[in-house]
DNA sequence: AGCACGCCGACT
DNA sequence: GTCGGCGTGCTC
């Protein structure tokens, strides 16, 4: 008499929308006591086959047993995650509001969720029952290098990557043939060592301090914040404290904003280290992405580097966390899963009981009031003995200097200074193009996107009108499609302000660096060797040119518009003007000579922007801390959005509005909008969002948890799409 | 999201 | 007479 089995239920997660997971029983014959949760499975779903999580497994279901179908296959021997980083992806789902299925997808290499094997199949050749019973005593003579092969298969299995044809020709295939042979699966390769070259310059004691602080710290949870103004020397920091983890036979994860991801800081990163470094970033093939996801699971590279979605790298033994430049807004997911990577990196260092560090010499208004309210804590790296000090930070009043082609005379001045000087300079200005605006002298007409609430965008080169928002172009026309008259292009990008500085400085070789010269992978080093090399002179660009570069011979910066963030529609957008002035203006006098700093605005006596020119960023922050904590914006409020947007407008409000009437009563917190997006129709279909503000995170969660609840059972129209966005970065 | 099914226009 | 447009509906 057998026992009857008792029933298993899968609870699969799916990458699909549907908020909900979905049962199935074991694969037919096998043991459910096999399957646990954080592995993949096999799954009929409809007519296709889907690779799906388990997410629990139950002894009941809701679902009729009839439409209860058995899964096709299990894809993994052992769960993908630990415990612990599991419990922060369920716990992420949960927070970001965002189905399972699709969290645990983001969290893997794209060819994971096409059910690619989690570990590195290493096939191997061994005899085969056959084989060995037959080659004792074999029915015809054997070749040299058949006889040479039946001896090394005597030893051991024979990796198939050492059996090619220069060792044993023909053999393997002969005996293959025959069914000597048969293959099997090895364990994993032992992890290969890494080389350190170089040793650790000498600290400074700001820095030594540092690493002491975070090095004692090891073992439990922390939440460090370090503080370093540009050329600080944060780098060394972290380089330090990943010695002391991989010291303790721990491994690191150090998190970069996409653009930094460059050959220097990783190829710094594998100098320094005794220890195989892997990367993950966009620009990496999906098996690429697969071999760094594999190698950093098995332990095999104990340190990984890379952006966003490296927060959920699974590492046998985790010691530190590191989030370079935390204040960066890449790390935030902009569509899909809205996570943030730096506020899960947090969450994740806690449920591993490790530290993290959070870098940067402009930190998040955010990170600031955490340290300010002592859940993490601050430490500081002043500027670096021996360098050159403080630029010298200057503001150039656009209502008194008439600006031709973008660049006002007293800036064009000190161009001609520091190149005179021999010095090199960096001008800034965050917009690509030639020109922003399209005008009709005769009529007043500006050429507008057709699918856009925005102005498309003159590319000379190209000669083309590009929208910036949707990608449209349209040929560039000869005059006004109103009235005939002559058109001109009013405003600048870098591709005028190029123009003008060759003409302006024909003798200075210029590199411009945005994102319609760098397009492809090794552009952007063969643009900065330009400037290392010195044989460039003038450094021209948008944002791109901010972020973790160093240029130790330029000695000008030229901030050629400050005034765009100075009045953006979303409450960080001050925020975000002072961290680009201010990450631009470090990029100055870093080496030798002292840097100078010029700033070009229509508003020089703006509070934010002088604050942050005779304060520093330390003084801005203060007084804009004051002005959230004075409006009630975050960090001292929680926010959500819900988003929805479709092509037809009156759709969009109708679905709100439900929306907002469907709103349970809740305590702290307000539900404001209906409320037009900043630019309201993109790409053809109109946008709108209500705003949830609440006054803590719990209340906030619990409101959402029963909302949307209510707002996934409204109808709408298909071509509706909403969303929510919780923790927004951009409120507009 | 896929991928069906299901009713109305221009074509081999 | 069919091929095919994208509007609803379902997936354990």
């Amino acid at each position: 008499m057998t026992r009857p089995t008792p029933t298993a239920f899968l609870q699969v997660a799916l990458d699909t929308p549907l908020r909900r997971v979905f049962d199935y029983l074991p694969p037919a014959g096998m043991d459910a006591a096999r399957i646990e949760p954080g592995m993949r499975v096999l799954v009929p779903l409809g007519r296709r086959r889907a690779v799906g999580f388990v997410a629990g497994i139950a002894r009941a279901s809701e679902v009729p047993a009839a439409r209860i179908r058995h899964a096709l296959g299990l894809l993994d021997p052992e769960p993908l995650w630990d415990a612990r980083s599991f419990e922060l992806l369920r716990w992420a789902a949960d927070y970001y509001q965002h189905p399972l299925g699709e969290v645990l997808s983001a969290a893997v290499p794209a060819a994971l969720r096409r059910g690619a094997p989690a570990r590195e199949p290493l096939l191997a050749w061994q005899l085969s029952a056959r084989g060995l019973a037959e080659s004792a005593t074999p029915r015809q003579r054997l070749g040299p290098r058949q006889v040479a092969l039946l001896a090394r298969l005597g030893a051991g299995p024979l990796p198939a990557a050492e059996a090619g044809p220069a060792r044993f020709g023909d053999a393997l295939r002969s005996l293959r043939e025959r069914g000597w042979l048969e293959s099997i699966e090895l364990p994993e390769a032992p992890p290969a060592a890494g080389q350190a070259s170089t040793r650790p310059p000498p600290l400074t004691p700001a820095q030594r301090e540092a690493c002491e602080a975070i090095g004692g710290s090891l073992g439990a949870f922390t939440a460090w914040l370090l503080h370093g103004v540009t050329g600080s020397g944060k780098t060394e920091v972290y380089l330090d404290v990943i010695e002391r983890v991989l010291a303790a036979g721990r491994g690191a994860l150090v998190l970069v904003p996409e653009i930094a991801l460059t050959p220097q800081l990783v190829g710094r990163f594998r100098r320094r280290l005794p220890v195989p470094v892997v990367t993950l970033h966009s620009s990496m093939t999906d098996a690429e992405r697969l071999e760094s996801w594999r190698a950093a699971r098995s332990g095999a590279a104990p340190v990984v580097i890379g952006t966003r979605s490296a927060v959920f790298t699974p590492l046998p033994a985790p010691g530190v966390i590191i989030v370079d430049e935390e204040h960066d807004p890449s790390y935030k997911q902009q569509d899909g899963f809205r996570y943030s990577a730096r506020d899960l990196a947090v969450a994740r260092a806690a449920r591993h009981g490790i530290p993290v560090v959070l870098g940067s010499a402009t930190p998040s208004l955010e990170t600031l009031a955490n340290a300010d309210e002592g859940r993490y804590r601050k430490l500081v790296l002043p500027e670096r003995a021996g360098a050159a000090g403080k630029p010298r930070v200057g503001v150039v009043d656009l209502r008194h200097h008439a600006a031709r082609d973008g660049l006002a005379q007293p800036v064009i001045a000190a161009l001609e200074r520091h190149l005179g000087a021999g010095g090199q300079v960096l001008v800034y200005l965050n917009r690509r193009g030639f020109a922003p605006t399209l005008f009709c002298s005769g009529c007043g007409w500006i050429a507008p996107c057709p699918a856009c609430d925005a102005r498309m965008t003159v590319h000379m080169a190209r000669a083309r009108l590009v929208c910036h928002h949707c990608g449209a172009d349209a040929p560039l026309p000869f005059g006004c499609p109103k009235c005939g008259s002559e058109v001109s292009a009013v405003g600048q990008g870098t591709e005028r302000v190029e123009q003008a500085l060759a003409e302006l400085f024909p003798q200075a070789p210029l590199v411009r660096v945005d994102r319609d010269v760098i397009r492809r992978r090794g552009d952007i080093e063969r643009a900065l060797e330009e400037v290392a090399s010195g044989r460039a002179r003038i450094l021209l660009g948008t944002q791109m040119l901010t972020k973790g570069h160093d240029y130790p011979d330029v000695t000008l910066v030229a901030v050629l518009n400050a005034d765009q963030g100075l009045f953006g529609a979303d409450f960080r957008a001050s925020e975000r003007l002072a961290q680009q002035i201010v990450q631009v203006a470090g990029r100055a006098g870093r080496g030798e000579r002292p840097g100078e700093v010029l700033i070009q605005s229509a508003h020089p006596e703006n509070p934010l922007l002088t604050s942050l020119i005779q304060e520093g960023y330390e003084g801005f922050a203060r007084r804009a801390l004051e002005e959230r904590r004075a409006a009630g914006w975050p960090p001292y409020s929680r926010l959500a959005l819900l988003r929805a947007d479709a092509p037809d407008r009156a759709a969009v409000y109708a679905f709100l509005h439900e929306a907002a009437a469907a709103a349970p009563a809740a305590q702290g917190l307000r539900l404001l909008g209906p409320a037009p997006a900043a630019m309201e129709r993109r790409a053809g279909r109109y946008r709108a969002q209500l705003l949830v503000e609440a006054a803590a995170r719990p209340a906030l969660k619990q409101f959402l948890d029963a909302w949307l609840a209510r707002v996934e059972q409204l109808r709408h129209p298909r071509p509706l799409r909403w969303s929510v966005d919780v923790d927004p970065i951009e409120v507009d």
